[in-house]
DNA sequence: TCTGGGGTCCTAGGACCC
DNA sequence: TCTGGGGTCCTAGGACCC
């Protein structure tokens, strides 16, 4: 029998950084073992062991390291050349299955999976399982449902059965009530703190809850967003599949510095950085902005002279060439720089971003010149892509950066760097 | 000592237009 | 004294996601 509806599988990779870094390190396989954030900040990722310890998702490092070192949990800094990398070969391999996917984010996709039979989306969803499994190295649990926010529950359902076979498909589900009603509303795909608070005071409590409660009331405090969750929930599907992601609106690059800035040539050096990479990723996702922002500020976790601000600017015409960018961005961070802080953070923002192709230039436009910062902008782009990045790079970015990321425990590029390239030693008995 | 980074969508309100 | 009606565009702020 055919299905009429549609029918959502989200693949979600457990515990997704930790399981990048077992892959290449088997003393980490039955080892607890945490992923860090940059600068080697907060807990990003956990194994399940660590999970169970009690350990929150975003805590401060400094917080929990005497727990860490009681239970001997091996601590990591992260490695996004290696998960990006991870994160492409499983989206790849579930590409075998269907071509209706949606990468929804690092570690999870969304699969149209219609036009099985009824008693087949089991059976599919744990070959997708054991495929992944096989070919990555990567475990995943997937949730089967209606919806993409059943999807999402039938997932989280999967993940904390004990059996662990990871695959949970709750299509028709003859007690979908009593599923809903384990869900804490706070664990719904789309309710926030905020929001959860606000439930929770006027008695809506779990999944079951809101999946029962006045559309009009939940479009009334909680706007269209709500409202879609509740009809979700009630198995009538109204957000599909995103296949073809739009390009973006906004290209942001910040981070905060392994130690306080101070001095303007600093902070000139580290918006330099950011602002480059902001014009690359501009330039890859085929788009040109029209608006630079920068923005710094101090730590607000520590005592002393606080004070952020920001700037921004609109471009004479649109643009995505490093050199015009970073010009723009630095003298925005030289009027927003205060001297006699601690800065702790900076960031530039390109927005208003259209596409690269009609750039709309000005009466004013010297062709010439545009030209020429196009070519050498794309010879640096091929150099870095060949030779790594920054191999190529302006000069006012700054040559040590003392103040840059702190990863003090980074695992190597398993499969992104040649140099780092796993090295299997065989010892041959006769 | 030590507290991440990069996005999206929706709404209200102001500016502006005819 | 009396001060329209209808629309668009933009921005800031608030909520959310991983």
């Amino acid at each position: 029998m055919k299905q009429e509806f549609p029918i959502f599988a989200l693949v979600d990779c457990n515990n997704f950084y930790v399981s990048c870094e077992r892959v290449f390190n088997p003393f980490l396989t039955r080892r607890p073992a945490v992923v860090l954030s940059n600068n080697d900040g907060c807990i990003v990722a956990r194994s399940q062991e660590v999970k169970k310890l009690g350990i929150a998702m975003g805590t401060p490092l400094f917080k929990c390291a005497d727990l860490i070192k009681k239970q001997g949990i091996a601590v990591l800094s992260s490695n996004y050349a290696l998960y990006g990398d991870m994160s492409r070969r499983v989206m790849q391999t579930l590409e075998q299955f269907t071509d209706r996917i949606e990468i929804y984010s690092i570690d999870e996709a969304f699969l149209r999976l219609d036009n099985l039979s009824l008693d087949n989306y089991q059976k599919y969803a744990e070959k997708i399982q054991r495929t992944v499994l096989q070919w990555t190295g990567i475990p995943v649990s997937i949730g089967v449902a209606e919806t993409k926010t059943l999807a999402k529950v039938a997932n989280r359902v999967a993940k904390m059965r004990e059996d662990q076979r990871g695959v949970m498909n709750i299509v028709q589900h003859p007690d979908m009530d009593g599923i809903l009603e384990t869900v804490e509303i706070g664990k719904v795909w789309g309710v926030g703190r905020r929001y959860a608070r606000m439930l929770k005071k006027n008695g809506i409590a779990n999944a079951r809850q809101l999946k029962y409660a006045d559309r009009k009331w939940i479009a009334e405090k909680m706007t269209v967003v709500g409202e879609r969750l509740l009809l979700e929930l009630r198995g009538k599907s109204v957000i599909d599949l995103e296949q073809t992601p739009p390009p973006k609106k906004a290209i942001c690059t910040s981070k905060s510095f392994g130690r306080p800035i101070e001095k303007k040539d600093e902070m000139h050096a580290a918006v330099t950085e950011y602002a480059t990479r902001c014009a690359e990723k501009v330039r890859k996702q085929g788009s040109a902005a029209s608006v630079v922002m920068v923005f710094m500020t101090t730590n607000p976790f520590k005592k002393g002279p606080q004070y952020a601000n920001y700037k921004q600017i609109r471009l004479p015409a649109p643009c995505n060439n490093t050199r015009e960018i970073t010009e723009t961005a630095c003298s925005l961070g030289d009027q927003i720089f205060k001297p006699g802080y601690k800065y702790k953070k900076a960031g530039v923002l390109l927005t208003q971003l259209v596409s690269a192709d009609h750039i709309q230039q000005n009466l004013f436009t010297d062709q010439v010149v545009l030209e020429k910062r196009k070519k050498i902008t794309q010879v640096m782009d091929r150099i870095n892509s060949l030779r790594g990045r920054d191999k190529i790079r302006l000069a006012a970015a700054g040559f040590t950066n003392p103040w840059s990321m702190k990863r003090e425990m980074k695992s190597p590029e398993y499969t992104t760097c040649w140099a780092e390239i796993p090295v299997v030693n065989c010892r041959v008995s006769r």
